[in-house]
DNA sequence: TAGCATTCTCGTACTTTGTACGATACCTTC
DNA sequence: GAAGGTATCGTACAAAGTACGAGAATGCTA
């Protein structure tokens, strides 16, 4: 993880990672079957960075808390989005997680087909969010302007309108970060499964006998 | 894209692409500068393919149907995902894109706040579902069963026990399905985000000057 | 302590990839 | 028909994963 930190997800050869374990290539097939291998375990060394939902705790935060360290965790790994396409045995620390998520909808009063929602909507909105901003061709405020700045000029006149008056009248303004815009869609989606709870509001707990 | 559609991406090689084209590898490169040139050409096709909104429309309706139409595309095309996320230059159709779904937001009167906003929520939602389906080890309703019930049988008694219960009395049951998670988050978010407008619910037109 | 077996290391080499280089063939235009 | 651009492609190299099998290190039994 370390070498697809700082030398992408490409950097990470059998060779590159032989070298910076001090060995030779041909040694890591001892104790691995293959490549595949090592990616898969990679994939569940990220999930175990996520941080689980805590049992006993409101639902709404909880998840809150889940989703915000996921993503931080796939802007501290972005290679990683694209490794968990790929890769489709889970491991041990991906059941794990998903087993903390249901359980924190369960008891939360989620019936089975709205945690299947949920989970489905949540987990879309965070993987694609991380995927989106793993995307973009720049890294944090400053480094916007430095690459749509230029971009925006290219459009000649007539071309793209609403994303011309976008880029200039919103985007360059200064005070816009685009890692902002992950809490709103966030807060959105968890107001909006609220309202399909059957106790809308809810009092602090008793809702699962 | 043909290439790709029945071999993954890694079966697009510059030797099979100029095998089908029935002519030489080195040939290619009188026509294009190298091999990302390609997938950038091939990313800006797979934009083409997602059906714009229609200027005029209502924007809930544009925007359900642009996204059901960009989930299409990219379950029809599943390697396309993991190219997107590795291109950072955007080509033609992309801006264009962006553009008319800008237009149709902002002439519903969505600010430019609320318009990033939406974006951003949107194609996260988009496309974090199409990587969920994409990387889900079965295909339809129909494999789901043969891939989670083994599955299932493996957890040893006690672990997991939320994943059981979720497994075996809601996805395992007929008539789940997988795909239709997600129109449910779909529409949730855009009812969400009407909730956001000047005018909530709001006159059948009539909202920009 | 000697002998043997298992575990671990790694040199060599093959395959598949993208693509640099430069020679050839073709096709227009005067 | 000569000139010069356009298009084709044979050869070859570097970097990747990894098969094969020889050797070294380690541990276990008699």
């Amino acid at each position: 993880m370390a070498i697809a930190d700082d030398g992408g997800l490409a950097g990470l050869t059998i060779r590159s990672l032989a070298k910076s374990l001090e060995t030779k290539p041909m040694s890591l097939y001892h104790y691995v079957r293959n490549k595949d291998e090592i990616l898969d375990g990679i994939v569940d060394a990220i999930f175990n960075e996520i941080e689980l939902p805590v049992p006993g705790g409101e639902w709404k935060a909880e998840l809150k808390r889940r989703a915000t360290s996921a993503r931080k965790v796939l802007r501290r790994h972005p290679w990683a989005i694209a490794l968990m396409e790929s890769r489709t045995t889970p491991g041990m620390a991906n059941l794990r997680h998903h087993d903390a998520v249901l359980g924190t909808l369960r008891s939360a009063g989620f019936s089975l087909a709205l945690a299947a929602h949920t989970y489905a909507l949540l987990d879309a909105y965070v993987y694609g969010s991380a995927l989106q901003e793993a995307s973009l061709p720049f890294d944090g405020p400053e480094s916007l302007a430095e690459v749509a700045g230029p971009m925006v000029e290219m459009f000649s006149a007539g071309d793209y309108p609403h994303l011309r008056e976008f880029a200039l009248q919103h985007v360059l303004q200064p005070g816009y970060d685009f890692a902002d815009e992950f809490d709103f869609g966030l807060d959105l989606i968890l107001d909006g499964l609220a309202a399909h709870l059957p106790h809308p509001v809810g009092g602090i707990e008793a809702a699962e006998a």
